[in-house]
DNA sequence: CTCTTAATGAAAAGTTTTTTCAATAACAGA
DNA sequence: TCTGTTATTGAAAAAACTTTTCATTAAGAG
């Protein structure tokens, strides 16, 4: 659901200009494979299966090009701000509290609440981020 | 605006059992005088202006108390997240992108689309993030 | 004013992130 | 396919941010 498209993340990469380098490859099918927010220690530690010589100081890196090409995200929440996850069309995230699954969630009415603020403080908006917090369906049983 | 009401946050400091002493009086009074974020090394700066012994350890120890008693929350955006803004009765963040000023602002309508969001993927959503970047009036012009 | 103990500051350790730089590998062109 | 250029890599070190430890200090109850 909210995993990166990595056929289109490969593309954007080389029509930029990045060379398509294994560690990169790596990175990018790490968070293909993975719907929770993973900080770059967890990048890391999956990607070494992948591509052993993987470092940190790469995923950091990757991660970077990749959130100033659109395809991923930082999360922030209140303790940690360090877990990236995939990102689509809109800037919202719902993320368990329990199993750490991040979605993208369909964000209708948002802009009646951003064009009231507006109103009210004379202020331009140019970005918005909402995150919800929450436990996900299958995590509710438990 | 924004600034925190450091009367009503010594009151809720000595409820709270805690001992009212020259740094954390120090540090409510920065935040009470700043309306943007400061980032712990900022409020040590402007803190040792007033008591000259403030260390950097007491700014961190005493912006989780004041975060604890809801007097304080952190900024995030997105390369930073190490920055404390007062906080209100809501958790609504508006930033200025220039100034670096920091509003809450008033939130009507958002509890609908938290309905909906909730109808649509089976969540329980217990917490929520809603934070704006954009201008303020006063930096629109320039 | 005195005593108890929470709180402080300094130093050190622990995390997270960035910079530097020599070696390597991607890939454009022969 | 091979070769040369140069972007990219990994390691090490530095930088930035945060927490822990501990002896000393000062808040505030009595």
């Amino acid at each position: 659901m909210s995993t990166l498209d990595g056929e289109k993340a490969v593309l954007a990469l080389r029509e930029a200009g990045y060379r398509l380098t294994q560690p990169r490859l790596t990175v990018i099918q790490v968070l293909q494979d993975n719907d929770a927010g993973l900080k770059p220690e967890e990048v890391l530690k999956y990607g070494r299966m992948i591509c052993a010589s993987l470092s940190l100081v790469t995923v950091y890196r990757t991660l970077e090009i990749l959130t100033q090409l659109g395809f991923v995200k930082r999360i922030h929440s209140e303790r940690s701000c360090h877990s990236y996850a995939s990102a689509g069309l809109d800037w919202h995230y719902l993320i368990c509290q329990r199993c750490h699954r991040v979605i993208e969630f369909p964000c209708t009415g948002l802009e009646t609440v951003l064009e009231q603020v507006k109103a009210q403080t004379g202020y331009i908006i140019t970005q918005h981020l909402l995150e919800l917090d929450g436990l996900c369906p299958a995590c509710q049983g438990k």
